[in-house]
DNA sequence: CAGGAATGGTAAAACGAATTACCAAGCTGG
DNA sequence: CCAGCTTGGTAATTCGTTTTACCATTCCTG
C-alpha cells in the first residue's frame, strides 16, 4: 500500500509528477525516460490511489447507492444486475441495501447521503424511507433517481411500460373469451400500481366488458398476501374466470388460493402475471407472464443518474423496450 | 452541507471542540452551556461528518464488499439479507456485487480493495475472481472471509453444515425404501460440493447401499444445466429411483428432465434438494428440501470479518444451526 | 500568598492525493 | 547578447476531520 509520496521518492520525482502521470494529465510536459520510469515503478509496486484521499479532493466517491424493497425477490435481482453493469461501465460501484436493514440500515443510508458518501442514489420508493432520505438527498445535492415511482415534483424517475403490460395481459385473457376478469393489484397508492390498473381497465373498456372497482383487490408482492387477497376476491366475486396479477410473486399465492378453493387453472380460473422470472415455467401450473425489461430498468436508472440534471429533457423516463407476453399453461 | 469549521465559527469555538462533541470524546472538559450550544447548532444544521475526510484520518470506510455469484438467485439473496443486518448493526454498509459486472466489475472491485475503499471483503469463491482479488486483499491487509469455500491456507471461511444436510436428505430417501439414489452435485472442485457428496456417500454406506461415482453428476446451479445433467444421469443410470439434488435451482431443471423422460415424481423418481426457498412449495411437484441457515451464513460471515484476526480460534467457522428437512410431494 | 490542580478549552499536525501557479535551465531569433 | 519561449518539472495549498499536546485562567490548600 504505497502512497504517492513513496512512489515519488523511489522515482526521484515530486509527488505531483506521479499524480499527473497516473491521471494522464495532458498538460504535463515530461521526458520519455522520466515518464517510463514513473510508470514502471507505479506498475510494479501495484500502486492504487487511496480512495478516501481522492474523494476528499474531488468530492466524488465512485459509489452509487441502490435501494430496493427486497433483495431476495428475483425481480429486483434482475434490476440490480442491470444497474451493476451500467455502473461498472461508468467506473462506479453499486452499494446495495434493502428494507431488511431496519432502522439501523436506514440510519446508515442517511449517513451515507449526508456525508457525501455516495455520488448518487437510486431509490425504489417506500413510504417510510422515501420521505426522510429524499429530503436529505435534495438538501445535499445528491443526484437521485426514483425507480418505478413518479412523485411528480420534478424528481427524475425511471418507469416501466406498466399500462402497456397490463393491457397486453388483459387483452390476452379477453382473446381467450373471458368476460369477468379481475385484477390483483400491487400495493395501493404507488404510481405503477395505478398505471397497471389503468391498463387493465383500458383493455376491458375497449372490449366493452364490465370493469368496476369490486374486481380489483390490492396485495403486497409476497406469496402469503397474494393468497389472502385472491381468496377474498374469489369469495366476493365468484363469477370471475380470469385474473390479471400485477406481481409475479403474489401470483404464486393467488394460484394456491384458487386451487384450494377448488378452481382448476386455467379452466375455472385463468391467470396472467406481470414480470417474467425463470421459475414461472416451473410452477404447478406454468404461469403465463408479461415480460418487462427489468434489466434495462436498472441500466437506464444508472444512466439517467449520470446525465447532467435536466439534460435528458424529460424528468420521467419510460424504459422503451416493449413488454412481451409469454404464454404458458395458466391461461 | 456544513463543515466542522463552519459549525465551529457559528458556535464560537474551535473545530476541535465540535469534533470532540460530535464524537462524544470523554476526555473533553467543557462547560454545560458550550456543550449545549454546540449540540444545538450541530442538530439544527443537520451536520454529518464528511466520510472521505473521516476515512482519510481513520483509515476506516464503514463499507464491506460482499461478492456473490448471482444476485438474482434467491439463495444468495437470503445470505445478503443476513449480511446486511449484521453489517448495519455494526455500523457498516454493504457494497454488493456479482459476476454480472464482468471485467469492468472486477476492475472496480480491485480498485476498491487496493485503494482502501473497503474495511472488509466477503467473497464467494469463484475461480477467476478469487485468485486476483484474494491476492490483492492479502497484500493490502483487507480482512477477508470466504463464503462456502475452504482454501485451507489459513484464510478465514464460513461454511454451512453441508455434509449433515446431504446426509439428512439422503437418509430421508433411504427411509422411503429407495435403493438406487443418485446425486446431482454442484460445480466440481468446490469444497462444499465435496462435503455434500461425502454426506450422500455416508448415508448410503450406513445403510449398506451401493454408492459408486457413476451415480454422481455435476451441474452448475442453473435450471438449464440441471436439466442437462439430470438427463445424462438418468440415461446412463436408468435404475435410479431417487436423487439428492445439491442445489435447489438446478433441482428445477432436474425435475423438468425427469418429467420429460416420462418419469413420474415421486413414484418413478423422488427428488430432494438442498436449500429451501419459498418457491419450492409452488413447483409443479412441490419440492422436498433440506433447509440450511442461509441468513445466518451471511450474518456470521460479517461477524467473523469483524472479530480481530485469530480471535475466533478456528479459521473455518461452521454455522451451527442444524439443517432441517421439509417434506413435500417430490419424495 | 505561593504552588499545584482543576477547568475550559485551543493550535497544529497529520491523513494522501490533486491542482495551480510558478521556476530554472537551455535554446532560439533578432 | 539578451528577451522570450520551450522543456521538464516542483512547491505549496486544499479538501474536512481527528487527535495530541499544550495553554491560559481560576480555584483551592497548606
Amino acid at each position: 500500500m504505497p502512497t504517492l509520496a513513496e512512489i515519488a521518492k523511489l522515482a526521484g520525482v515530486s509527488p505531483a509528477v506521479v499524480s499527473r502521470v497516473v491521471n494522464k494529465d495532458k498538460t504535463l510536459r515530461i521526458s520519455k525516460e522520466t515518464l517510463e520510469r514513473v510508470q514502471e515503478i507505479v506498475r510494479e509496486s501495484g500502486y492504487t490511489a487511496n480512495r478516501a484521499a481522492r474523494s476528499l479532493r474531488s468530492t466524488e466517491t465512485g459509489l452509487i447507492a441502490l435501494v430496493v424493497h427486497d433483495v431476495t425477490n428475483p425481480v429486483y435481482g434482475e434490476i440490480t444486475k442491470g444497474a451493476n453493469a451500467a455502473a461498472a461501465a461508468a467506473g462506479k460501484a453499486i452499494l446495495i441495501s434493502d428494507a431488511s436493514g431496519g432502522d439501523e440500515g436506514t440510519a446508515r443510508l442517511m449517513e451515507l447521503v449526508s456525508g457525501r458518501g455516495i455520488d448518487g442514489l437510486v431509490l425504489q420508493a417506500d413510504q417510510s424511507l422515501s420521505d426522510q432520505v429524499l429530503a436529505r438527498a435534495a438538501r445535499e445535492n445528491v443526484p437521485t433517481v426514483l425507480l418505478q415511482a413518479e412523485l411528480g415534483d420534478g424528481m427524475p424517475a425511471v418507469v416501466l411500460p406498466d399500462k402497456e403490460a397490463a393491457r397486453l395481459g388483459t387483452r390476452h385473457l379477453i382473446d381467450r373469451q373471458h368476460k369477468a376478469i379481475g385484477c390483483l393489484a400491487t400495493a395501493e397508492g404507488l404510481s405503477f400500481t395505478e398505471n397497471r390498473i389503468e391498463g387493465w381497465r383500458a383493455a376491458l373498456s375497449e372490449a366493452g366488458l364490465p370493469c368496476n372497482d369490486s374486481l380489483v383487490r390490492y396485495s403486497l408482492p409476497t406469496i402469503e398476501d397474494g393468497r389472502r387477497a385472491m381468496e377474498e376476491l374469489l369469495k366476493m366475486q365468484p363469477d370471475i374466470s380470469a385474473i390479471l396479477c400485477c406481481n409475479v410473486v403474489s401470483a404464486l399465492g393467488a394460484m394456491a388460493a384458487a386451487r384450494d378453493l377448488g378452481r382448476r387453472i386455467p379452466e375455472d380460473c385463468a391467470i396472467v402475471a406481470i414480470h417474467d422470472i425463470p421459475m414461472a415455467d416451473f410452477v404447478f401450473v406454468p404461469l403465463t407472464t408479461v415480460e418487462m425489461p427489468l434489466y434495462e430498468l436498472g441500466r437506464v436508472a444508472i444512466e439517467q443518474l449520470m446525465t447532467p440534471a435536466g439534460a435528458s429533457g424529460r424528468e420521467t423516463l419510460v424504459v422503451s423496450k416493449a413488454p412481451r407476453l409469454i404464454h404458458r399453461a395458466s391461461s
